[in-house]
DNA sequence: TTATGTTATGAATATATATTCATATGTTGA
DNA sequence: TCAACATATGAATATATATTCATAACATAA
């Protein structure tokens, strides 16, 4: 086995933890999709504006300031990755966040935010 | 002013708070950044073979099973975001996760898929 | 059923970014 | 300084996806 670097006792055995504790592609894959759906601008202020409870489409466009179409496909994303839920009232559909999971997540990164 | 649906009075205060409390459009940009750099597989798998401590570019690219080239372009984008930070150890690049937030996230992500 | 209001979606365009290859830069020891 | 190793980077390509426009689908009330 070639050696990599000065420290190689002690990174090959991370190596070897890191390998064997890997999540499967499809399990890392997932958790990516959930991150990369939090990750969009329009999305994350969708998230915050639902952080204070349901809503139907028109008004988290107007909480946003995004036009409808475009909000409803962002809606349509956040639910498919179950990130929110919606529920049919009349009308109007009301969405809102599906897991607390979610919000502390955004808590934590505002958290990192201001620390720096 | 018109009427959205027939929740008008609720959701139009949950707007109205929503929008005073909405951080600013430099803070959203910044922490969607976060999330983003973190939801790439890629990236995802080399925190998570950070997560026991620091590795080395080519151990790195050995935990992953990724090229060293990708690698160290990944780890320049981690860097940039504040994700990780490198030290040098001759002639080694040595890099870690740089704040306890992000191993938070990532495994709150974790959990949350584990509870479905 | 029809008119109206509300939400969803298909297609097109524009933009962003991950990966690869080739090569540069930086570090150490001889 | 040179040789060998370790890491970084520029450019090109390929791919992904956000937004917009136009329109469809759905729900309600009359």
């Amino acid at each position: 086995m070639k050696e990599v670097c000065e420290r190689e006792d002690e990174h090959e055995a991370r190596v070897k933890a890191a390998i064997e504790s890997m999540p499967s592609e499809d399990k890392i894959a997932e958790m990516g999709a959930r991150f990369k759906v939090i990750s969009e601008p329009s999305r994350l202020k969708i998230l915050l504006a639902l952080s204070g409870g349901e809503l139907c489409v028109e008004h988290i466009a107007k909480a946003v300031s995004g036009q409808q179409s475009a909000v409803s496909h962002q809606l349509k994303t956040l639910k498919d990755n179950k990130i929110i839920k919606g529920r049919r009232d009349g009308k109007n559909v009301l969405y809102s966040v599906s897991d607390w999971h979610v919000l502390t997540m955004i808590n934590v990164a505002k958290e990192h935010l201001n620390c720096e």
